[in-house]
Formats: structure tokens, sequence, C-alpha cells
DNA sequence: ACAAATCTTGTCTATCTGGTCAACTTTTAA
DNA sequence: TTAAAAGTTGACCAGATAGACAAGATTTGT
């Protein structure tokens, strides 16, 4: 994607940019889930990169410039797994499907799990937007599919919306709160065999708390 | 509590000290919760305070010492719930409690949660050693209770441990996601209703996901 | 009252912070 | 080859940072 309000010339702007800004927001990324927003520095976030910290403020405005990339990489990545659901589908094995995706986010994407949980414990003052929008909306639709399951006797009657957190904090857990999770299974780091056990145990819980019977 | 290191005189330290300590420690939390340790400064903590920031490095010996007295008491308010559980209680019973316990600690010391969550999501460089030995201990002795309920039909086979998870993450994701929560639920701010409303929910799919019936 | 200890606070310092800038090198299209 | 644009980087700045310290104010047992 060419960014249309750089200059034009002989020298276009394009794979450098790209890989540097890259590199650059993986090392944010690191520092941001370690020591949140206010405790990171961009002599930091230069030092893991590998390059001076001129460089991070050419490539972006300024700290929260870099920070909010970070999270607006976060927020593009937004449960794509619900977006397709209808009526018409099983819940059981939605609700499967939903809950192994999300234990594999925990799993694929820890440092942008605790991004986003930092933001949030700080009181999410740079997602008020994505909160009142984005967010509410695709909440609000998918609530309405899970009240018409409910309503037709498909699954039990459920709060959705605290459903929904029930999930969500049961999932994110295995990358937010990794230190006490790898101590409590005696492991030095998480491994495939454990987040398989995780979801394996959660969707057997609520599935079975939703009165629906787990699908082969 | 006297503090028995301090040097005796005609003026024992006690009163003032004791209503500083805690003024200071309640300015802590704020401050840690929002902002992290290394996001945090010692004038910010002053600034809450009301007091000078030399006042502050009066009573703990540097930032450091601030924040293991802030983690230190909350590590204090550890689960005393589920530590006088027997092989002879009824499960249902006694996740009911836990269940309405935790979700009352979230509703009740958020800014502990969040502490504590930040910490984790740090890598919970200054856990260690609680991890390593009050919580191991801790863990491993109700884990044994639950695989006993599991042994004798009590309950259904669910691994104790990551059920231990579920409820964590479920009950604490109230106060460390609260911007999210309440924008979920349509409020300004979380009431009593909306965390009875969790605690129901909760309580309904955890105790059918583990085949028991919620006591009257 | 008084002296010893505790408590308070303004001031100072060395270091780190985000951010700017200009000189320099590399890449690119012609 | 060349010149313009993109990319790199060390030096620099003003303000914030954790912490030290000494001088003064307050509290308390005698």
């Amino acid at each position: 994607m060419i960014n249309r309000t750089m200059p034009r010339g002989p020298y276009k702007p394009g794979k450098i940019r790209q890989k540097s800004e890259q590199t650059m927001l993986d090392a944010a990324i690191q520092a941001f889930a370690q020591y949140g927003y206010s405790g990171t520095s961009m002599q930091s976030i230069a030092d893991i990169a590998g390059v001076p910290k001129a460089n991070v403020h050419y490539y972006f405005k300024n700290k929260l410039g870099v920070y909010t990339a970070v999270l607006g990489n976060i927020l593009d990545m937004w449960d794509t797994v619900l977006n397709d659901i209808t009526i018409a589908d099983d819940p059981g094995i939605v609700l499967c499907r939903y809950i192994d995706a999300k234990i594999d986010f925990s799993r694929t994407h820890p440092q942008e799990s605790r991004v986003f949980a930092k933001e949030m414990l700080s009181g999410a003052p740079h997602l008020q937007e994505f909160l009142q929008e984005k967010y509410t909306t695709w909440l609000d639709s998918r609530l309405s599919i899970f009240r018409h399951w409910i309503k037709v006797g498909k699954m039990d009657d459920i709060d959705p919306t605290h459903l929904m957190f029930m999930i969500w904090g049961s999932t994110q857990h295995y990358a937010d709160f990794a230190p006490q999770v790898t101590q409590s299974l005696g492991t030095d780091t998480l491994q495939q065999v454990h987040f398989d056990a995780a979801a394996r145990t959660v969707k057997q819980v609520i599935l079975r708390g939703c009165g629906l019977t787990p699908p082969e």
C-alpha cells in the first residue's frame, strides 16, 4: 500500500519502509506488552529493534503514533470467527469453534493479547472510539443471534453478554496470566498440549453449562 | 504493629506513621493500577496522596519499596475463601461461595485486581517467590480436594486446574476489563445489579458444566 | 519546659525522557 | 552517471525522573 501523502519522485518508497515499520512494530509490541504505554521509552523500542532512536522517530510521528499503530493492528484481528454466524447455525458448533479460536489466539499472539489487556487495565483511554463503534455494533449483532437461539430452545437461558465475558476471560487468561498458568501446570513454557487441555476443559464446561452437547 | 527495628526513645512512632503509610499506599495503588510499575512516578504518588515527594521517600526506601508494600498487601488477601474446605464439603456449595467471593472482590477491590493483573502481564518479576511457594502450596492442596470429589463421583471429571483458571478469568474480568464490560452492559459505572447478574451467570454455567446442581 | 526522636519539605543532582535537527549515506529512476 | 528522494544517525534540547540531603517543624515522654 503506497502512502499517497508522500511526495513523489524518482525514489518510490515501499519495500524499505514496509520492512522497517514492521521491525519497529514488532519491537514496540514487545515493549508495550511488558512495560505498558507510559512505561515504554522510545529508546527501549529502538534498542529492541536494533536501530538508533532517531530512526523510530523517522517512521512514526511520536510515541503515541507507534502505540496507535500497534493497537490498530491488534484491533484488526478482532474476532473474525464469529462474524459470519447465523441463527441457522448450531450453537454448540459455533461455541466450540470460537473457544478453539480464542485459545489459539492466546497461544499464537500472547503479546498482542497483553497489550490489549494493559490498555483495558489502564481504563482504555485509546479504545473509546473502538468500544463505542465497531465493538458495540459487532457485539449487538452477535448477542441477538444468541438470544434467538435461547428463544427457540437451542440453548439454555444464559445471559449471552456474561457468557461472552466468561469465554473471553477464560481464554485470554492463558496469555495474560501466563506466569501463574505455567507455575500451576508445572512447566517452564506453555506447550500445545497445555492449550489443548485448556480448550477441552473450557469447551466441556461452557457447552454443558449452556445445555449443549459437544459435537463430534 | 510497632516496627521493632526503629530506634526507641521518648517519641514512639505509630499512629502518624501508620496513617501516613496508609495514605501513600492508597495513592500508590491507584497510580500503579493505572500506569503500571515502570509508568508510575514517585511524584504522581505524592500528588495523589497530597504530600511532597520527599515525604514518600521518608516512609519508603524507594519506588520498589512502595510497590513491594502494595503487592504484599494484595497477596495477603489471597483467597481465604477456599482455605478451610475439606473433602466432606459439597462441591456445589463450595464453588458457589468461591465464585460469589471472587466477583465480590472484583467489585470491592478493582484497583488491587488491576495491579495484580499488570504484574502478571509484565511477567510477574516480583511474584516469583509467591508463585513458587505460598501459591503452589495453596493450589496443590485445593486441587487434591477437587480430585477427590471427582474420584468419588461428587462432580464430573473436569481438570481442576483449568477449572480454577476459568473461575479466575471469568470473575477477574469484571475488574480488569471494566471499560469493555461497562460498554457492553450499556452503563456508565458497574452497579451491584451487574455484579449479581455476573455471579448468577458464572455460577449457572460453571456448576452445570461440572455436573452439579446449584444449591438453594 | 525541654530534649530527643519523628516528621516535613524545599532544594539539589545525575540520569533518563520524548522529540528535533542537520549532516550524512543509500536507493532509485532517468 | 546523476540528482532527487528516502533512509540513517549522532548530537542536542528542555523537561521529567528517582533519589539524597539538610534544615526546620512537630510530636511526645519526662
